[in-house]
DNA sequence: TATAATTATAGACACTTCGTCCATAATTGG
DNA sequence: CCAATTATGGACGAAGTGTCTATAATTATA
């Protein structure tokens, strides 16, 4: 009996220590064929009534052979979003600026830009993004992806603007912020990806920054 | 052996209208017993690991009586969800004004009030909208939950904005405010309603009209 | 290339859950 | 009180899970 690490044994989203250290081409052959097994088969037929034959099968591999690299078909999708989470992250997070003054239009144009780099992955990584968005799998993988983009605009906001927030909580504004952010991200993969990435984020950002009142006010000829 | 008809034949959402027609005192004391179990058994331990023997155990029933009444428990979970559903439609479409100047003082004010409307019957039935918003069940529901709440935007759009829409197509803005809609909502009830439901309408509909352009900007004195 | 180590495979296994069926008991509406 | 309906516990096959074993295939490396 050969001894094969489990690649999940803990919780989600860890990073794997030994995801570099695996010499042996067949793990990762056997690992990659999984993963695209199971993200085309979820946009396809759903997650929940997948089986793990199912999977084996599409990746043409023996059942007992899933069982050698995962202990379910639950830890096979984490493995696969944690791959995917972890390049956002340390892309978003390389692009983070040195120091930037608090409301400046510096700063404006970075958290623009940011928003932009988010839509560009989600559109490399489109087939995986659909996957995690639609909500499938556990609903636990899509509510901690809003609470990282949560805990990622409070941070923003406690160092960019220490003091007085008033009359809105940081808390409802990151929510407002994560739950607009993340349903147009979904409907734009959904629907094919009609507008480029740098013009989704335009869109939002604008509706983040200036709201819908000037729209919506008939006599307000100052928007075009 | 008699025929008692399955509450969720077809789709979900579906009114049932055998739903007062039903006389049996035994059947309501079941179904509602069946609900009940499954609502706080979802709280306590998720959806995903909960066995129908468990909802039974808990609702003192036994397991064969689950499926004189539900094909799964999938069937039972959107049974719940359709009740309440249903309640809140009932209320919000018939706040539905007769005619409001497109844009005008009265619009806005019975917008802010249809969101009030929202978080107020949420608190009432807390238990369930958890559930819902938490992607509890089939990923399935909250989608559909979205879905409707961006018809219902796209419907407002039409009639109160028959035109032009500069440079902001309708899908963004519903998915926007749908998006940013249930994310307050879930936040609000998972941190246990810390605010007032009129509140809360008052905080989202600011952000959605006025955005937070000018809280960030320092030199803008013009807000407090 | 030869070899030892590792991984993939097929099949069998016990186990769990599901959904159905039956005979019988209990409850209901009339 | 009675006929009809519903609830119950138990048994059943079907399906899927995760584990194990013996064997084949592949790999890294000497």
């Amino acid at each position: 009996m050969s001894r094969v690490p489990l690649a999940n044994p803990g919780d989600a989203f860890q990073a794997t220590e030994d995801s570099d250290r695996r010499a042996d081409r067949r793990i990762q052959r056997t690992r990659q064929q999984l993963r695209e097994a199971l993200l085309a088969l979820i946009l396809e037929r759903g997650y929940e009534t997948l089986r793990v034959e199912d999977i084996t099968e599409r990746a043409n591999l023996g059942r007992a052979t899933f069982y050698l690299h995962y202990r379910d078909k639950e830890a096979l999708l984490l493995d696969s979003i944690r791959q995917t989470v972890d390049e956002l992250l340390a892309q978003v997070s390389a692009f983070a600026p040195p120091h930037l003054e608090a409301g400046s239009e510096a700063a404006a144009r970075w958290l623009q830009r940011a928003i932009a780099l988010v839509f560009e992955h989600a559109a490399a990584s489109a087939t995986l993004y659909r996957v995690i968005l639609r909500g499938e799998g556990t609903a636990a993988i899509s509510r901690r992806i809003h609470a990282m983009i949560c805990q990622a605009v409070l941070t923003y906001l406690e160092a960019h603007r220490p003091h007085q927030m008033p009359a809105l909580p940081a808390d409802v504004l990151a929510n407002y912020f994560a739950g607009a952010l993340l349903a147009l991200l979904t409907w734009w993969l959904e629907s094919g990806m009609p507008y480029g990435a740098e013009e989704m984020a335009a869109m939002f950002y604008h509706l983040f920054y200036e709201g819908i009142g000037h729209l919506t006010l008939p006599p307000s000829p100052t928007d075009g």
